[in-house]
DNA sequence: AATGAATGAGGCTTCATTCAT
DNA sequence: AATGAATGAAGCCTCATTCAT
């Protein structure tokens, strides 16, 4: 039985997903989460301080697989890539989700906090600096002349996108979508069917 | 000397544009206009209805260059795709820009007046899609087997994004960035060589 | 017919003297105006800008009498000193008087606004002031080596001290109370016996 | 080492001391302590019961040499007067004194507990009352006519006021205003010159 | 066209206190 | 002796909105 205070976190998930920051209030976390107002005050410093525990223990958790993704030594960078993807992909669109509450209401953070925001902002966008650089050097024509972190920033935006217009319920499935997106933006480097034959060393 | 209702709707867009529509308050969109809270109720049946007009009367002006580019004959799909970019870039970036509140606060808006938010999002969405088709058609390998509505909104996600992370006043400028941001996407169709005419072919 | 803006004052005066500044609420007030409490903050800006209000406008009303009488050139000091200890008990021991709260709860002014209280009293003290210079001026010997501000705060300490411990439905009327207070201090310069034949002089 | 309790007790004082009965909390007392709030009600009934604790305990440990001063039989009233004084500035004038929380936060006491606070300040008082009445059998001019109880009052009043404006810093000792405050209200009787000499009779 | 007055509902947060451990 | 969890009540203040002028 999970404790209050993950129940807490729990709800507040949830809701800010739905109606983001401002439009979630205390009293909201408190009704779904069957217990009185002041009791989220005993677990929490603030209602900010809410958004803080997600980025500072959910969000970690969450970004764990992505990093096994990007640090296997048997993958390479465009099979990274292409993995991440589906991974991150999946991420997002799980219905409530820290990801899209990390990613849409982080700016209501204050800006004495904005640090803890920033840091795990920059942790995570690491994980496809890294799978970029690699794809870079297998392939020397990849992302030519392109500054990484801004390579690294607009995939990540295109994913994260998803989360808003994405429709679990229509005709494409994630996997097609993920499939897809992959394509838009590997037409820039040599196709990952070259690279197929699996690294015969080892 | 912009009237009382122009000046509530800039000030409206930029604060908005900052804090959401939950975090914007009747009461400091009057402050920064500098009139009385009871003048907003006097032009705007609600605070939606704030968030309505801007729907209705900024979004289409701001949309309504992109719709030039979009239908001018003498550019072929790359070219226009490539000034499609440079000019909503330049819209995103700018500080305190309508799409910006259009993009992410229109999940606010009550269901009754959803609608109205629809049509608008389809009709920009669509110039996009009207773009693509374009290039599709003058290269059959762009963009192939992928469904035409995805890679808009994925286009449209990644340049939106740039708001969050794009740094005015770093080393990268605007219309670098634009560069950059088309050739993510463009390689996976032909490059516009033929209008560039730089590349002597290597 | 009282403005509702200046019943809010008189009932915070009224409240706060009995039970302190933290220890009235903003609905207290509200309740005792039978407004709502929203109406409170329409007219003022916070709790503490009741405060402000009070000392602002309210007090100087209230000194303006101790004003007029340590300006009166129809009286020597000691019988100015006379004057206004009656005067001053009469306002202090009168219930719900601003004097009171101002001189208790100032020190709950956050200190921004500080110094506008301490203004006031600067003004309210100096009239004292002003009485016991006129005093040594008539009578050398009077408060002899003493700093002249120390007895001006020594003195206000004493009688404000009253509103403390005086009984108004004790055998000893305010009247009594002032002569006997006057004694008190009056031991270290000529009685006002001595005085009281008008000065012939001039 | 300090036990809790006695911790608690000196940290309500000073938070009593400088923010007053309802302004201070039980969480302050605890952060000051270092101790959570349950332990402050593992020691006290109540918060009250922090008031009635200081009343009981604490402020009669403060008064003991106050009645030393008023028992001494080598002293005379005059004397008996000047140190008491100099002992009750210095008393008042120290941070946190327990004896300005005693005189300022006694009227936040419930009804059912308020004889307690009289009872404790009636026995204060009289060590000053039984100091008059010394002084005025050595001296059938001093206080003359006066009411005694309101003789002591005044004075202590004069001396308390001196908490809220004695700046600790400033040019003049507490020395200096013992002296001061001594010579204006001495002024109604003989000045201990005379009985300086040790009054050799007996 | 513009605003000051007023408000009910609700916002976040703190309060003193109880209880189980 | 000490504390973490929990809470109902209350605290200050802001909200969007209405109404009369």
């Amino acid at each position: 039985m999970p404790s209050n205070y993950d129940k807490i976190l729990k709800a507040t998930i949830d809701l800010m997903n739905e109606k983001g920051y401002h439009g979630t209030s205390v009293k909201m976390i408190a009704d779904k989460v069957n217990i009185s107002k002041s009791t989220i005050f005993h677990h929490f410093k603030s209602k900010e301080g809410l958004l803080l525990a997600l980025f500072e223990e959910v969000v970690p958790a969450a970004t764990n697989e992505a990093m096994l993704i990007a640090n296997d030594k048997n993958l390479t960078g465009a099979e990274k890539l292409k993995k991440w993807i589906r991974h991150h992909l999946n991420e997002v669109a799980t219905e409530g989700d820290v990801l899209n509450v990390y990613l849409r209401e982080s700016r209501f953070i204050s800006d004495s906090n904005k640090a803890i925001y920033k840091e795990s902002m920059r942790v995570y966008a690491n994980l496809i600096v890294k799978i970029i650089k690699q794809i870079q050097k297998e392939d020397k024509q990849a992302f030519k002349d392109l500054d990484i972190k801004i390579v690294a920033h607009s995939i990540l935006g295109m994913y994260n996108s998803a989360v808003i217009w994405f429709d679990k319920d229509g005709k494409i499935s994630l996997d097609d979508l993920a499939d897809m997106m992959y394509k838009i933006i590997s037409g820039s480097f040599q196709k990952p069917k070259a690279t197929r034959k699996k690294k015969t060393t080892k």
